[in-house]
DNA sequence: CACCTGCATCTGACATGCTAGTGAGTTATT
DNA sequence: AATAACTCACTAGCATGTCAGATGCAGGTG
């Protein structure tokens, strides 16, 4: 079932097209990465039937789909719980992460349009006045908007997919443990690197420049992780 | 919902174990990757239940789950269908492949265990023989088991899934177009430079040599792409 | 003659009753 | 008292019945 994009906002006309599963899969999702859920707990359909009025089909659609994303686990004829997460993941999200973004970020430097340009450059200056007024939450949101905007920008639909399944995890720890710390100055150091090294249009610096952020990222979450072992699965 | 694998063979009792669902699942998916079930094709899922003997429930599963994978696409109210190619799918596909599996033999070449090394040594001399002898089908069948050693060593799990289900598709492209071409002595010896990398344990020329062998395989499948334009989607 | 509308008939989405397997609490036995 | 077997409540999987939306064709209209 393939998410229907309504990019004009979230009328109730997109409500109506949406299917029920899929409204069910929306609140589930955030109520596993808001911390809501938390992990290791059962999830109880029938309430959540009763809670949202409608039958238990759309909801087992919806868990199969969590499941399919690994964000709960099912265990036939037992129960459905939220995935815990085990230190490894975040290690092997990272890796992932890193791999494509460094791919694609190579591959942009070959191919990057002005229009990609603006924006990125747009972006920075944001970036710019969001880490001098210390506003960590903005800063946040920019952080994410630039690296969607590189790995948006040559069209690889299936690679944003995984990287936005990546991201869910990533975000559900990140909530999960603590607010961003105050790594703004490098991060927004780093984010200049890259666009400078795109456009150089050298295929290579680009991709090592998004690595090496990647690497400082990574340094980061492991850092979260190791902070909060509670919460992880052996 | 995660795949049962039950590696001690396909045994009544796994059968039993396997929902009917995971059963129309693989029998649906297999379909599509041989072809039976032409791209574009419409899926009569009604036909499929007398024909396996089950409801339209664990149909409607397996069918949803392969939307997932993008092997079929579900247009609601009117039909289900097996997912075109689109020319631009197999380019992104080799570069999801290329940068996951360039990063992993990289992350291989710092831990390289003795036994992945005698296992990659043996694959290697086993496509010797198989080279030598001019033995298509058996060199791909080592080929595949070669890149899965290789993404398999340091039990990334979720990597390997999104890299199986790339496997998939592109194994859906090479059955419809024709037979592996000889490329057999090139790809042996890019095979051979990847292990020797992987034995100097230097990341970086690891990667290169993964790299460079999977830009290799990426033309050739361009090649394919380009050799019947039919069954591809605008 | 082109176009628009209404109906027949598909299809997927959804509701609901039933089946079977699991685990925890309880009871019986040693 | 400790342990083993048993019962029961609960869950996911499955079957079947129902509903609404979409398509295609026929026939009517401008």
């Amino acid at each position: 079932m393939n998410t229907r994009v309504h990019r004009h906002g979230g009328s109730d006309a997109d409500l109506r097209r949406s299917s029920k599963a899929e409204q069910v899969y929306a609140e589930v999702k955030e109520s596993i990465l808001s911390g809501t859920l938390q992990p290791g707990a059962a999830i109880d359909k029938i309430a959540l039937c009763e809670r949202l009025g409608v039958s238990r089909f759309p909801v087992s659609t919806a868990i199969n789909r969590l499941a399919f994303e690994r964000l709960v686990l099912i265990e036939p004829q037992h129960g459905s719980f939220v995935a815990k997460i085990a230190t490894t993941d975040v290690r092997e999200w990272m890796m992932i992460r890193r791999a494509l973004e460094t791919e694609i970020t190579g591959e942009l430097a070959l191919n990057l349009t002005a229009d990609v340009r603006a924006s990125l450059g747009r972006n920075l200056r944001y970036q710019q006045t969001a880490s001098e007024a210390g506003d960590r939450y903005g800063f946040y949101a920019l952080d994410v908007e630039f690296h969607r905007l590189i790995i948006g920008a040559l069209g690889f639909v299936q690679a944003i997919e995984i990287l936005e399944s990546l991201r869910a995890h990533l975000e559900r720890l990140r909530r999960l443990l603590l607010a961003p710390v105050g790594r703004m100055p490098d991060a927004f150091a780093e984010h200049q690197a890259i666009a400078a090294a795109l456009e150089s249009g050298q295929r290579q610096s680009a991709r090592q420049a998004m690595r090496q952020h990647l690497e400082q990222t990574t340094r980061l979450f492991e850092d979260f992780a190791r902070a909060c072992p509670d919460l992880f699965a052996a």
